[in-house]
RNA sequence: CGGGGAGUGGCGCAGCUUGGCAGCGCGCCUGGUUUGGGACCAGGAGGCCCCGGGUUCAAAUCCCGGCUCCCCGACCA
């Protein structure tokens, strides 16, 4: 470990250990325009090892990527009342082009529900169309008072989901299903962050949707981070649009959609959520460099050998790259592969040639151990493994620890200081949102005893999940 | 939009009170010595001191006006 942080403590300021990570870990820098963002080639590295394992899950459940256009006509936002409600303060407007005033301003894409909604109602005509299952990556803007990189900004990349069904329950299970099967197992399988999934009150509710789902993870400072989200639109968009469709037996059917999406927040999520006074720490299933082969000092021909090795890993399907930088000081180097949170870094100089091993160090734990020369590209898939399931492990005991029982919104309050606090939803009370609300704090979700997802917020029994948020 | 702070080499800052050669640390370039946890020595490059106006022999510094960014509160993935 180096004698002193190169960052600021998480324990000192959290807010200014992330800004460190951000710069130190060349992840992104400020736009010139408030509140937008360069993403730099690792923190794009990142999204792009983001964007295939979510994708991919989208596949697997059926999904389709298609891209729509980047403006949309201001009447379209207004076909829907809450929508456009929920929408307006954040508008970017185009009132301008080509030289002159435009005759309808035109609005750059905040989420495009009512472009998706158009387009459906085309490509929809008969039972045998649906579900239609379709997803786009892209980016969108919404001029955000209160930026923060990664977290909030004025424009993000995310994708976002939208499908019609031919039946509200076929709509609601397909929303679940992709809060499940996509979301929730990405963010476990591979980001090795454990998430509590839930119902939004009627508070929290997306402009326009009948029902919000959601994902919500713990950072590390114990405040809540809402990492994806699932939406029953119920029929609010297809009436709005037409999104009509014949049905088996000959009458014309109002559709059921709905919309789901996840964004460059995630970046933020990781970071927060694994990071530690060292800097960042990338999952393995995530990291776009696995392991990185250290050459010390290119000496009684451990050059040779680091090239070896990095070669014998890749071979062995691992994601690998040989720093054999000489010219830099390993101390440099080693901090550096740290602050980007390689999960294992293999350390070849001339004392381990002499030895006959290599130094292997493990970014989640810190800790160091020989392995033998010819012994290590084999052991290092499996070690992959076994830091994967180790942050996972440790990311939920965490979890666990900060999450406390509340009987009375009092308490509730006081638990969510630290963490989550479940409290039982018949305790919260009329004005239990409000009262929260003074305080900075919110309900993240409804979740039933079990931690599934209720079906109404008028289920009996349910629980409120009570935190600070970003 | 309310409250607070700041704009000076790439980054972080000092200088401003009391006007007088534009500085420091880090980074960068060259050469050398180094290298097992942010190495050292020597030499070097790099500036519209946020913008506009004013005062003055003289403005980074004083005065007036404007712009931008950051932090804290109300809306949000």
């Amino acid at each position: 470990m180096p004698p002193k942080s190169v960052l600021t403590p998480q324990s000192v300021d959290f807010p200014q250990w992330y800004q460190d990570v951000l710069n130190k870990a060349e992840l992104a820098d400020n736009g010139p325009v408030r509140g937008t963002m360069v993403i730099r080639p690792y923190g794009y590295a990142l999204w792009e090892r983001i964007q295939a394992e979510v994708d991919a899950r989208i596949k697997q459940a059926g999904g389709q990527n298609v891209y729509l256009p980047l403006f949309i006509p201001e009447s379209y936002l207004r076909k829907e009342a809450e929508h456009v409600k929920g929408f307006s303060p954040e508008l970017a407007v185009v009132t301008h082009a080509g030289g002159k005033q435009l005759e309808e301003p035109v609005v750059v894409r905040p989420t495009s529900e009512t472009l998706f909604g158009e387009v459906m109602a085309k490509w929809v005509q008969s039972y045998r169309d649906l579900p239609l299952l379709l997803n786009q990556w892209a980016n969108v803007v919404r001029w955000e008072l209160r930026p923060r990189m990664f977290l909030r900004t004025t424009e993000f990349l995310w994708q976002e989901g939208h499908t019609a069904h031919a039946t509200e329950q076929d709509a609601a299970s397909y929303a679940l299903r992709i809060l499940h099967e996509v979301y929730r197992d990405f963010f476990t399988q591979v980001l090795a962050i454990p998430v509590l999934v839930g119902r939004k009150t009627k508070k929290e509710r997306f402009a326009g949707a009948t029902n919000t789902m959601t994902c919500e993870g713990m950072m590390r400072d114990g405040k809540a981070l809402q990492m994806a989200t699932s939406h029953e639109l119920g029929q609010t968009f297809a009436k709005a649009f037409n999104i009509n469709y014949t049905s088996e037996s000959g009458q014309v059917q109002i559709a059921w959609t709905t919309s789901w999406g996840s964004s460059t927040r995630m970046v933020g999520a990781l970071i927060m959520a694994q990071g530690d006074d060292n800097g960042l720490r990338v999952p393995p299933q995530l990291a776009p460099t696995q392991a990185v082969v250290l050459l010390v000092r290119d000496e009684q021909g451990a050059g040779e050998k680091a090239r070896a090795i990095a070669d014998a890993l890749a071979a062995n399907g691992v994601r690998v790259r040989l720093d054999a930088d000489v010219a830099s000081s390993f101390g440099r180097r080693a901090t550096k592969w740290e602050l980007q949170g390689i999960p294992v870094r293999i350390e070849v100089g001339p004392r381990d040639v002499a030895a006959g091993t290599v130094t292997v160090a493990r970014r989640d734990t810190g800790v160091k151990m020989p392995v033998s020369l010819d012994g290590a590209a084999q052991a290092v898939p499996a070690l992959l493994k076994e830091i994967q399931e180790a942050m996972l492990a440790q990311s939920s005991a965490w979890l666990a620890s900060h999450i406390a029982d509340a009987a009375t919104l009092e308490e509730a309050k006081e638990a969510a200081q630290t963490g989550f606090a479940r409290l039982p939803y018949a305790a919260l009370g009329e004005n239990g949102e409000a009262e929260l609300g003074l305080q900075a704090l919110s309900v993240r979700c409804l979740q039933r005893e079990d931690g599934s997802v209720p079906a109404s917020e008028s289920e009996p029994g349910i629980v409120a999940i009570i935190g600070r948020a970003y």
